[in-house]
DNA sequence: ACCTATTCATAAGT
DNA sequence: TACTTATGAATAGGT
């Protein structure tokens, strides 16, 4: 059809080639059209020409994602494998990642300590203890701070105090109360608090991370913080 | 084309509509086939009939799961994201896990203990102090378990050196070689070994671990085993 | 399924 | 890219 009877093989002049594409494209889509409407079909219609041109069509009574789905239990093939496997690995990957910590962590708690050996828990053992000074030495920092906010906080108010008493004083001329200066023995208590307090740990219980079907091989989860 | 024009509307007619769609659609066949062939395209068909026939045509060069995947990447339409959305917030759920549980190591270690107030901070180290008597304990256990079993070989060998000492007695007449029995001064020994070895802690890089993109915040991760 | 009059699609030229 | 047109292809309706 056309001025002359053509070969079908592939149009080596490329501008030619477009050209062809084009109206066979839109003949093609016609007829998709057309099938659908006559014959109450349902048609999808993906082309990508040979310089990448997408196209398609689809049936206005539905939707790619449909057609595909249709088409995938018709013809049994499973078209996301391959993503899905993709997935599937970084999946697995993150579980095994999530055992190791884990298992780092009840070890680090003394909770699992079956599969361990004399030098690796002589490690272990040297590794918490270190562990143990440097929490020692933040809370002892931490304290100090808060100790000396404290004592800031109490020597303002103890001259707010004076300067009022003075005022009074002044005004009433009647000198009363003495006041107490030995604000370390302030500090003293917090330590003490420090130590000697309810020994609870407290773990908070994370709630986003219940439920997860499949990998919960604790009932719960802790997170420090 | 035909022996009169037809109005383009669905045919009421159902063998009619039949025939017509068995006509056109080898018609939309050939004509995909050929547009393949002359224009070097990929083009995927699928087509179902009124009666649910399925029928589908898809370029030799390629498959329909590629054409559809690439489908998507054009298209921006996620085709699977029903599937992909829930292992997505698998994914992400894990991902949380997973950084929830390096801060507790981090924090179990020692390496991260900004975030905490003193109370938690007492906690942590309440709790690191009860690991620690955990991990010895158990370090004392495997040690004196090992002991008792190198005990046990060496009164075994001993007896047998006894028996081919015996032996030699009565088959040469040559008494000569006295034996020590302190076999505790080996207990000793081991301890001393478990305490005063050296300090480093052998921690094994996961190779599985890493490189996992988007996810390691980390440059290795730790397993202790 | 086949036939064929008729309409349609399109190759090549502009 | 769009229009033109001669020509071959597709197909509606009949058998």
């Amino acid at each position: 059809m056309g001025r002359g009877k053509i070969e079908i093989k592939k149009i080596e002049n490329s501008t030619n080639r477009q050209v062809t594409y084009s109206k066979r494209r839109a003949g093609i889509m016609k007829k998709a059209r057309e099938i659908t409407v006559l014959c109450d079909a349902q048609v999808s219609l993906v082309m990508f020409s040979s310089t990448g041109k997408f196209s398609e069509y689809c049936s206005p009574s539905t939707e790619m994602k449909k057609i595909f789905e249709r088409y995938q239990q018709v013809s049994g093939i499973n078209l996301w494998s391959a993503q899905s496997e993709k997935m599937q690995n970084t999946l697995n990957h993150l579980k095994e990642v999530n055992r190791n910590l884990r298992r780092e962590v009840r070890q680090r708690t003394g909770d699992d300590l079956e599969g361990l050996d004399i030098k690796e828990l002589r490690g272990l053992e040297q590794n918490i203890d270190e562990a143990l000074k440097l929490v020692r030495n933040r809370k002892y920092h931490v304290i100090s701070t808060q100790t000396d906010t404290y004592k800031k906080k109490l020597k303002n108010s103890e001259e707010t105090h004076r300067s009022l008493m003075h005022e009074l004083e002044i005004v009433e001329d009647h000198p009363a109360f003495g006041f107490d200066d030995e604000s370390s023995n302030y500090e003293h208590g917090v330590l003490a608090l420090a130590n000697e307090g309810p020994l609870t740990y407290a773990f908070r219980v994370h709630p986003s991370q219940q439920n997860l079907h499949g990998m919960g091989h604790r009932s719960h989860h802790l997170r420090l913080a």
